[in-house]
DNA sequence: CATATAAGGTTATCAGACAACCTTACAATG
DNA sequence: CATTGTAAGGTTGTCTGATAACCTTATATG
């Protein structure tokens, strides 16, 4: 086993602990094996005991070894990780596209779903996040708020809380970004637009029907990415 | 703010981020908010700055808070925290299906995608896993192995980073699931018409047509789902 | 053979110190 | 006055060494 020394940047215990997440993820540590003790860890890698203790605690918390108190720390069996993506990774554009292209089919998915299984409740909460993107004109900011709130209710209307979960992580995402980078004059003109689309998506599945709400969620997220000025695949 | 003794148990660090995060998802904390120092934390709940610091960095580990050295550690805004799904959600027949029902209009898309911009490597990183599902006759959870693999390997193919990370995410979860729950005689009827359908997937992948791919991967997880006992909705 | 006991190794925790970095206040400079 | 430099204090990051708790193994003991 190699260990070469950590070149001195910024925290180190993160690069440690990525560098033995790398051996065990990509094979060079196998599950069950025994990492090699804190006290040669530090000495083979130049840093002290503490450093090396808290890159593996966080290998822990990450659930890629267990420790056992006087004997040693060993890779676990492969046990699936959280799923983690930060905002950071959203600052270029191909980044962008490329989430907002896996949101398109999960959305679809669940317009229709929500046509079929929503409650009364489900609905009034949606009418609610249009009421509340309309109501006032405070565009800008508080317009994307109101549009991703409005994508959070018809995801909670699927009646599937992984819907909920991971529509609501990606739009959000992609809402901080689209806030980020774009003026207030363009935002104005998308939330216009935005409105009317929401009201035929929200009307397609307040009359249940499945493949009306699917169509207007496709075209409204089509549409939105062509106001982006994404270019997706559309078949 | 109150910081009451640590009950002497096992896994300080655990015990103490967990009620630090408490207070964070609680709403005691607000983001923002900055923590007391180490050193006081550690004289409040009578324990070393080690261990304080241990507990602290699980907690960004988890999102929860950030740190900035020379000046402390703060609670994160909300969005700015990592999705995050633990194993244990899947415990239920509901949130099972659920996430299969997630996975399905992912996986699809994914299926078009790769059809369409596909290279030379991915495909055959695609019929490698393909190989290695029939190579042998162990069935059973080297066959379960082989098609995580081989969905990895599709999503893969898209090009688009989002859509493997997912996947895998949701695939891995799903055939954990599955090789906890099944015996072995039934998995080996799963994995026979399995091969079947991933071949004519692979087939409309190669020739570059999303169409046929996308209705090879409907096909398939529609399939998979009956053979597992799911209801799902098709439309 | 079965059971205690001792020895050595490893992680967990503690304690104290210094380094790196940030913020703030204030003086110096133009 | 505005800007820049500088010093002070506070906080996290890292280092060092030691002790406690725990496990494994070998050895002794009946």
């Amino acid at each position: 086993m190699e260990f070469g020394h950590i070149r001195r940047s910024e925290h180190l215990p993160a690069r440690i602990a990525a560098q033995i997440a790398r051996d065990i993820t990509e094979g060079r540590m196998r599950p069950g094996e025994k990492l090699p003790t804190e006290h040669f860890l530090a000495k083979a890698l130049g840093v002290s005991r503490s450093v090396v203790r808290e890159a593996i605690a966080q290998l822990r918390n990450e659930g890629l070894v267990e420790t056992r108190q006087g004997v040693g720390a060993f890779v676990t069996e492969p046990h699936a990780r959280p799923i983690r993506i930060e905002q950071d990774d959203l600052a270029d554009h191909q980044s962008f596209r490329d989430l907002f292209q896996l949101r398109v089919p999960l959305e679809i998915e669940a317009a229709g779903l929500a046509a079929l299984h929503h409650t009364a409740d489900d609905l009034q909460r949606i009418d609610e996040t249009l009421a509340g993107m309309s109501g006032a004109e405070k565009w800008t900011a508080e317009g994307i708020v109101a549009d991703l709130a409005f994508h959070r209710a018809v995801a909670a209307a699927t009646g599937n809380e992984y819907f909920s979960v991971f529509i609501g992580f990606i739009a959000e995402r992609i809402s901080l970004a689209i806030n980020a980078a774009r003026a207030a004059a363009v935002l104005e003109e998308i939330v216009e637009v935005t409105i009317e689309e929401h009201v035929a998506l929200r009307d397609a599945i307040a009359s249940r029907d499945p493949k009306r709400a699917r169509e207007a969620m496709k075209t409204h997220l089509l549409g939105a990415a062509k106001r982006l000025d994404l270019t997706l695949e559309a078949y």
